[in-house]
DNA sequence: CGGCTTTATAACCACTCTGTTACCGCTTGC
DNA sequence: GCAAGCGGTAACAGAGTGGTTATAAAGCCG
């Protein structure tokens, strides 16, 4: 999930960004009017968040913008007592504004709120050396040829090893992602599961060339 | 267009019927709790306006009644500062809220950018794909062919679907959005429903050529 | 009230997924 | 050589998931 945030106070701007990463969200920053625009085309987020006070073009010049080509979610930042702001921004198109001050939790729940309302989910797959993973299909495609069904377990394993992909992943650590906390003794379900695995992305499965094994302590994904 | 409006304060309360009511709206109002929820079940509105400080039950109580049984839209109104109300409230189900004191023609404009959001106002068929929907009359139709009758639930879900068309969605997201937060052991009903809007809407229901199953996750509607 | 539609609950079946046990081959250290 | 440890493979049973059918409960409308 991808959030732009445009705010020309530099300070505000790091704080949302941090709360805002903390949360589990991919943050693209602009500090003008402009910027926002370009970074617009160039990163397609999934949410937006607009200073109406900004130098360069203002939040509604780019609110107006961005709704000429996107139905995106956008949230509108301003300055209590301005209320014709609100009333403007939201006949503009924007979705919804929050009135400074606030706090981070509260921004937060507001665009939780309006993602939701939205029906947006996280639609950006994957992707690593050969391989790419659909996590809202459960699927996995190897060169780009057919997608490839996954069992949930699978998924996290691929999903676990592509995060940490051409580096060798403990396999305490992989058992205790996938599964959630297990006594060790269970490396037979790891053992199991990267068979299962093997038998559906390997065009050989007995001499793997995409997830390997790191003899003595885990498995790894390969890239080129 | 029904809005109730509950709220002790009978200036204000008076102050907002006044509002909409010359913005062509129908008003209902309600002075505390209980009463809102005796008019919410006789009255049945399109829109609920709650204050959350009231004598008898709470905007927060009402709210939570609210939704277990509708997923009419809610703005809860509170005074400045007390944000964790704020955050308590959209986790509750409200969709907006607005801060005390604002003005009418602000209130204004926030309803109507829920109603429009909520696609209550809007009159235009969802199209995706060879699904064209039509929220007004409970319809859908396939490839341009004769409209079939939806019921309440199939509407919703295949409205769920349709803003997501192409992308599976999950089922949980399902439940929540077709039910109003439901219990995860629900799924049941999901099947159930999918399983009937099949019916009516698959040339082979047993082979779906639409409205697809994600293994594992979800459900998915189908665009070429 | 009675008959209809809609929604909820339950039961059954087919199939997949997952955990378990067993066995094989290889390497390592004694 | 041989036992022990590790990784890979196979087979199977129980749990889980999705589709279907049947039936009960809840709403709705005359």
């Amino acid at each position: 999930m991808k959030i732009l945030i445009a705010d020309d106070d530099r300070d505000l701007l790091a704080l949302i960004a941090f709360t805002l990463t903390q949360a589990g969200y991919l943050v693209v920053r602009a500090a003008d009017g402009e910027t926002a625009l370009r970074a617009f085309d160039a990163a397609a987020p999934d949410f937006v968040v607009l200073d109406i006070n900004m130098p360069g073009a203002s939040g509604f010049q780019v609110c107006e913008a961005i709704r000429t080509k996107s139905r995106v979610p956008i949230m509108m930042l301003t300055v209590r007592g301005e209320e014709e702001d609100l009333v403007r921004a939201l006949e503009l198109g924007a979705d919804d504004y929050l009135t400074k001050p606030f706090s981070p939790r509260t921004l937060l729940a507001r665009i939780k709120a309006l993602l939701r309302r939205a029906g947006i989910e996280s639609s950006t797959p994957l992707i690593a050396g050969r391989v790419t993973l659909d996590l809202e299909e459960h699927a996995v495609t190897i060169d780009g040829g057919a997608p490839v069904r996954l069992t949930k377990l699978e998924l996290r394993l691929l999903q676990m090893l592509l995060s940490n992909a051409g580096r060798s992943v403990n396999s305490d650590r992989l058992l205790s992602q996938v599964w959630g906390h297990r006594n060790s003794g269970d490396r037979q379900l790891l053992k199991q599961l990267v068979h299962r695995l093997r038998q559906k992305i390997e065009t050989d499965p007995a001499n793997p060339a995409i997830l390997q094994t790191t003899a003595g302590s885990g498995y790894k994904l390969i890239v080129e």
